[in-house]
DNA sequence: GTAAGTGCAAAGGCTTTGCGCACGC
DNA sequence: GCGTGCGCAAAGCCTTTGCACTTAC
């Protein structure tokens, strides 16, 4: 919490109670919810916040580097708060999506291509059947 | 060519003129382009051919294997034709996306979660800076 | 002949923007 | 007080859908 007003400060960006609490939200959510979901979740405990505020305050919040935007073929975009290098498991039948931790070091770039390019970021998300849809069958 | 035939006949899609030109347009872009450079593209060669045909059935090429879908955070789809196991590169700077082909096996997934998960399909987008933008800078 | 495809247009959904008022600093 | 943020509404853009006509098989 601390990080965020500092991280704000930094960006000229107003501490706000709907930021804080769509913040406090985001890095609750173990999920990755889109704006709607998101929307919904903190009209709970403020009743008069509007969508466009939780929308806006998301994409603001991926600017500087507090959020992760998920973009998925042929649905709205999601948005991820824990910002530890991780990767993503998109489960095709029931749609949830699962944090990899990278403890393992799944990628390994080769020298032929961290040379050519500056590789900043990667976003991976891997596809197919999560356990608890694979015991269901 | 003939495997496209063969494909569409195994789905019970027709062969029409449209789909063998956006087949053949597709799998001679080394770019991703997206619908709207698609359709400008076969537009050249076919001046009747609507958006929507192009659109759907780029959609359904994806549908049965022929092309694969790139959804990334603020533009629209881009599609693409390559199907051989690869990933891709993004320069932040130009916007083009550059095929990386998996050579040299970049991913290892650890038993601990193929164990967990059926993975069937991984989608891979490294982002940074290619070399002809390093250049310019 | 029949089922699928195409073209046209319109609707749909997610996302973005403009503007006046409110609020953090 | 000044500049940023919020809420409301409307527009924008990409994408999808319905329908009648055409075409591949």
């Amino acid at each position: 919490m601390e990080s965020f007003i500092k991280l704000c400060k930094s960006n000229n960006l107003k501490i706000t109670p709907q930021r804080s609490l769509i913040y406090k939200e985001l890095v609750a959510s173990k999920d990755h919810p889109n704006a709607e979901i998101m929307y919904k979740k903190v009209k709970k405990t403020f009743p008069a916040i509007s969508f466009d505020t939780v929308y806006r305050t998301l994409l603001t919040f991926s600017k500087i580097g507090i959020a992760d935007i998920l973009a998925l073929p042929g649905e709205p975009k999601r948005f991820d708060g824990n910002k530890k290098g991780h990767y993503h498991f998109r489960c095709i039948k029931c749609d949830n999506i699962i944090d990899i931790n990278d403890s393992s070091n799944i990628i390994k770039i080769p020298d032929s291509i961290s040379q050519k390019f500056d590789i900043l970021d990667s976003k991976i998300i891997f596809e197919g059947i999560c356990d608890k849809c694979k015991k269901v069958n």
